[in-house]
DNA sequence: CTATAATATTGAAATATCTAAATATATCGA
DNA sequence: TCGATATATTTAGATATTTCAATATTATAG
């Protein structure tokens, strides 16, 4: 497994805000729509929006729109995608047998 | 498990930056370094020394002084944590059979 | 078709992050 | 102690992110 240097980031952003970190919680007691969203968080519209956008392009977290409500749910697959990326960092080759690197 | 918001930012903005991607990509094939990592890096003295401030305290990656070098590797434990919190998400509550949450 | 309601997009200000040069600190060897 | 080397900190500019108000878009009801 190898870390695309691009892609990380943009996964892994969702969980640098502390907003959408909260509506992450949110949405692990099931699908929520953003205007439940928008009533719980005490923050703009376009904000909740903008952060909605960021955490779908992340792939945790699921839109599905029906009518003219947006529901949010979050993604399974999402999140095991990102325990692989995660994984493959703890998943350290075998130590080269102290070679040091500096002169010492 | 529960998510806190002001812990977890902390520790994957350490995975929000390519060039942090790319340490974390170099610290894969054991401990390192910093004059190695700016061999490699193509980035100021200064530059690395923040984005291993930055991986050192999200937990992921753990720094030992000898001498005049510093030496950086991944931390498993950090890994864990990491691999924890995000699991957490993954472990959504048992959905409340399609209760909707705006009027149809 | 028009009015209304839910969500998205745009624009702009405040704040945070990334970067590198300059400087400071720490360690070692002479 | 002095000079050299490795790393950290400070400072400042460039860029990115967060936020919200205003506006645009989309869908539904009438």
């Amino acid at each position: 497994m190898t870390l695309e240097e691009k892609t990380v980031p943009v996964v892994f952003k969702a969980l640098c805000d502390e907003n959408r970190v909260r509506i992450l919680q949110y949405l692990r007691s099931g699908e929520k729509c953003a205007c439940m969203l928008l009533e719980d968080l005490d923050i703009a519209q376009s904000t909740l929006s903008h952060h909605m956008r960021v955490l779908c392009d992340s792939g945790l977290v699921r839109g599905r729109k029906e009518g003219k409500w947006m529901h949010y749910s979050i993604s399974q697959e999402g999140v095991q995608r990102a325990m692989v990326l995660l994984a493959a960092l703890g998943d350290v080759e075998t130590e080269e047998a102290g070679k040091p690197c500096c002169e010492r």
